[in-house]
DNA sequence: CTTGACTTTCTTACACCGTAAGGACAGAGT
DNA sequence: ACTCTGTCCTTACGGTGTAAGAAAGTCAAG
């Protein structure tokens, strides 16, 4: 009968979602209890009755993103550095849709169930090429941790600065960094060139 | 004649070792203002004399430390794999020696001109190898990324939760996981062993 | 010595933050 | 009808970064 019903409703995957969506779209310094709590319609504190605190808040994102990346590492046991290679670029795409995030899954080791499934399943499909599990899981290590370095910078949300004077800076005393500016680095052609670079480096020299 | 001299004599770099020590003691969390205040003996809005903002005293951390690693690229041009590895450990082992710093290294782009000119001369020892501006960037650039990358997951110091329980996670479900946590994987040791493996594959890939 | 300009420091204040404590109210089970 | 349980709000506390301006120390010129 009420028009404006009493109960929001509210569950901890909505306000993990509706926290992602304001990260997504205003950054992490715009994300607050009271804010994120006027965007449901809600007062800060009842916040506190899906979460603890706002650190699980920040690993519920955290948890959201690495979820949705689902690797498949099915196939014959030879081919590992390509799959290696597809979770390497799904994890990025994935990352770069929530630049926001980046820095949250920097810091913070994802321990949820589906993460661990990902890397345990990572972890198998290298053991079946005869790769023992404490290397497999250094070299899953190494590419993951190579595409979180690469988004960080890519995305360098830099929280805190006024402004982002772009490229303003005097490279006359340094040729060869001029020289690789004016070759095109730093164009979002060159980030994605960037990865290709290492992580091809990276996947080839692993293979020994 | 006055004991307690009313004047403290800041400087910004003062104000800056101030800053850095309080980090590395306490860590970032706890690097306030006002504390950073107190511990020059001095109000917080007294601070603004020698850094227009918060975010400017956290880019001047980043500054000391990345300043800290002077890479010496001196040496026949056919030994860059050499070099740029002497560069990538000393790199880590400072980053290492201020844990709180880490984050703010890999959010935000060292711009001073020391870190300016450390690159520089990278690329510049490359393009002795016949290497191009451009590519000698991003090889210096995956470099400096990985290292960053592995310290980052290496000092974990995820910020806000009350406590870290350890590792009470159940692995029952991830028999390669627990064969490789059995197998020692994240001790000390295995940091040192997973940087080596990702470094050592990185370079010997990139010679092509 | 006095004066006045300058630099350095402190005081006060504001808006915002995370969250502890407890009260108001709805709907379900007895 | 009555209590119970879960949802939501109100109030409050101590913390944050920092804007505005008053006060006090320093130093050179008159």
């Amino acid at each position: 009968m009420n028009a404006t019903a009493k109960r929001a409703g509210l569950t901890r995957e909505k306000v993990l979602g509706a926290a992602l969506e304001l990260v997504d779209r205003d950054g992490i310094e715009k994300l607050s209890m009271r804010r994120l709590g006027a965007e449901l319609g809600v007062e800060a504190m009842t916040l506190y009755h899906y979460v603890p605190h706002k650190a699980a808040l920040l690993d519920g994102l955290v948890e959201q993103v690495v979820s949705a990346v689902r690797p498949d590492f099915d196939g014959s046991a030879d081919e590992w550095p390509a799959r290696l290679r597809e979770f390497a670029v799904a994890f990025r795409d994935e990352l770069l849709r929530h630049p926001g995030v980046i820095p949250l899954v920097a810091t913070r080791p994802a321990r949820s169930a589906t993460a661990l499934l990902a890397v345990e399943d990572a972890a198998a499909a290298l053991g079946e090429a005869g790769i023992g599990p404490v290397q497999a899981l250094r070299i899953v290590n190494a590419v993951s941790t190579l595409v979180i370095g690469h988004c960080l910078a890519e995305a360098a949300t830099t929280p805190g600065h006024p402004e982002q004077p772009g490229d303003d800076l005097d490279l006359t005393a340094f040729p060869t960094l001029a020289a690789a500016v004016a070759g095109g680095l730093g164009s979002p052609a060159d980030h994605q060139a960037r990865f290709d670079l290492a992580l091809d480096a990276l996947l080839t020299g692993l293979q020994a």
